[in-house]
Order: C-alpha cells, then structure tokens, then sequence
DNA sequence: AGGCTAAACGGAACAGGCTTCCGATATGCA
DNA sequence: TGCATATCGGAAGCCTGTTCCGTTTAGCCT
C-alpha cells in the first residue's frame, strides 16, 4: 500500500530516491513524535522524541529543520480530511450556516484533542511560520467559502473575514484540553452565534 | 486574598521596615519592569529587566519569587481599576447587557494593550500560577455579577459561567498586539453577541 | 564478493534561557 | 564608630534548542 505512496523519499519526487536507512527513521521518527506528543503535548523536548524514536537529535533535524514540519507532518493528513470536509458539509447540508457550524465543530474537534497544537498555532515564534502557513493556505480558503455561502443565503454577517475568524476559534480552543471547567466547544458555539443576523 | 502576593514594604503596615536600599530596588525594578514590558512584552527576559534596573537578577527573584508577582505588582493598578468599574457601570447604564459589554471592552483594551500579557495570562506554565490566580479572583466575581444582572434582565442566557467566559476573552486577545489583520475587540463583541437569547 | 564514496548517523559542543548560590557590600542601630 | 546582618551582584547550575564533526553504513561499481 505504501509502495507506491510517497512517503517523501524523494525531494518533491523528482529527486534521487534516500537512502534506506533514512526513510526507515523518517517512519520512526514520525511514529514517536506522534507518541510523544499525545503524552506530553507538541512541545515534548526534542531530546525526549529522538530518545523515543532512538535515534540522534541530529537526526530529527535532518529530516525535519523545524519543529514545525515535524508537526505539519505528523498531523496532514488530519487537516487534510478537515479541509476536505468542507466543500462536503456545503454539498449535503441544506443551510450554509449549519455546514459551517458543522466544519468549524470539526475544526475544533481536532484542535482540542491535540496537546498544546492551538497555543503552538498561534505562536509567533518564527520557528513555528512553516505551520501557521500551512493551517492558513489549507483551512482558510476553506472556512472563507463556507462563510461566502452562509452570508450570501442571508444567515450571517457579510463583513467576517475567514483569516480571522479561524484565529479567533484556534485562540479559544487554546488550552481547552482536560480542564472540565473550560468547554472551548461551547465557546466556539457561541463566538458562531454571534455571526448570526438579526431577522 | 491579598496575602499570596506582598509587594509592600510595610510601611504603615505589620513587620518591621524593609531597608533603604532594598525599598528603592523595588521601586526601580517595578518601573525598569514596565518600560521593558511596553518595549518587550512581559515575557522579557528577566537579565533584561535587571539590566534596565541597574541591578542583579538575584536583587529581581529576591523582591519578586516568580515572574507573575512582578508582573501582578507592575499592573495592579490597573486591575483594579477595572474589577471597580464593574459595579460602577451596572449602576450607571441602564440595561445589564450594555453594561457587560462595556465592562468587557475595558477589560479587552487593557489586555490587547499589553504585549504579551494574554498569553502568559492563559499559559498553564506553574511559574504563573499565582498570576493567574490573581486575575480571576480579582475580576471573575465582577464579571459574574455582570452576567447574572443581565440573565436576571433576560438579556441573555442564564447558563455562562463568568470562569469560562472570562479565559475565551482572554484567549481572543492573544495575539491581537500590532496585528492589524486580527481585531480582537470586534470577536469579542460577536461572542458576546453570542450570548443573547432570541426574542 | 569486496571495496569505495558519500549520505546518514549519534552524541558532544555551543548558545541562551531561568533560577539558585555565595562572597562582597552597604545599611541601620547601638 | 563599630558590628550584625539584610541585601546585593554576578557566577554557577540546569534545562532547553540547535549545530558541528568524527564515525558508521547503505548503495553502487567493478
């Protein structure tokens, strides 16, 4: 299955193929850095990952200069199905308002259940760009097409600009892991609501 | 209370008087504090802050355990201020719900006007444990009395606890320094808008 | 199969934070 | 004035992330 995927052993596939023993640490090293950050969050000390993976922190940089295409790596295909959903919600919902409603649940689903991904998210830490402009070039055009929809049926505000409306539920679902006394979902609920037009 | 945090010299107050030398620390540490968090953000490092002051670090840890006591001591005033406008304006305006949504507006100016501070204010890190403790105990209270006289008015809905609405608007005003594609105040203001009940 | 080349590796070294420790200093009081 | 001690400043210790370099090993060519 994965024969014919590629698992970046080449650069952008036209490049030579890698060498054996580096493709096999990119897959391991993808796996502990998923390990690790379910445990201890997308901050886990790189040390702790490569321990993990054992393998050299040299190693983790070779594969991934940032921690952010560390990040971006082990979660694209997450993001991926999520801003695939969105044109789907749009086609099999009847009301833009609930499609949107629906995606940004979706949205917020994923981000609360990854530790520390909404905080690191909104990071302006430079070494964090390659992952702020990834989340934004997938989810944005996204998110400004099911907004464009809902506004155009009449359900919501025309004047919200998709970029910050994603910055917006991304800060609320910011630390909304196993604490019960914060539910960013309803939050967010309520930050949706408040788009609504009066009629 | 008043008690976790004591950036008093005593003066007037139990205890026997702090010396000379360490009562002008204070003072200069308390204003080099702010002028490197208006220049820095408060999340300066703390050699700088010593450095500004003309002082060693040990002189900074000494009058201040952690980080979040001097930034609690730099910004108290202000705080404070704003706890007290809370009252101020449910007896000044007539409807609870303007009056909350004012209140907010003083709250979210004031933190959007402080680099930095948002962020540390939601960070889980314990060195700002007692930060954190502050400011809800300080401003949860006027913010639930708020939101009790408007649920009593029927303005909006009964079932926001002020803890939670409280750390969604300090998430929302992450970030929102200097950046003008990120209006904090306007996504404030829909997630309030958020809270009315249809009528 | 065996050797050669360069990619890939691992861990040590470097840099930059926060926090603690300790000898030196300055203060307040007798 | 002289002493006890609170206070001071910078160095040391620790924990991060990041880079460097000698060593190992895969892949190829003979």
């Amino acid at each position: 299955m994965e024969g014919t995927v590629r698992v970046n052993d080449g650069d952008g596939g036209a490049g030579p193929r890698k060498r054996a023993d580096a493709r096999r640490n990119e897959r391991t090293l993808l796996d502990a850095a998923a390990a690790v950050f379910v445990t201890s969050g997308v901050e886990a000390p790189v040390r702790d990952i490569a321990a993990r993976a054992g393998v050299g922190v040299a190693t983790i940089y070779r594969h991934f200069p940032t921690r952010a295409d560390l990040i971006i790596a082990v979660y694209r295909h997450q993001v991926e199905a999520c801003a695939e959903a969105g044109p789907a919600l749009l086609a099999a919902v009847a009301s833009p308002y609930a499609a949107l409603g629906r995606w940004i649940n979706l949205f917020v689903d994923f981000l609360v259940t990854k530790h520390g991904l909404a905080a690191v998210l909104r990071s302006d830490d430079a070494g964090f760009e390659a992952l702020h402009a990834y989340f934004l070039d997938r989810l944005v055009p996204v998110c400004g097409q099911l907004l464009q929809a809902a506004a155009a049926a009449g359900e919501i505000r025309a004047d919200v600009d998709a970029l910050e409306l994603m910055r917006g539920v991304g800060n609320l679902c910011i630390g909304a892991e196993n604490d019960p006394r914060y539910d960013a979902r309803r939050l967010v609920e309520f930050l949706i609501a408040g788009l609504r037009l009066p009629h």
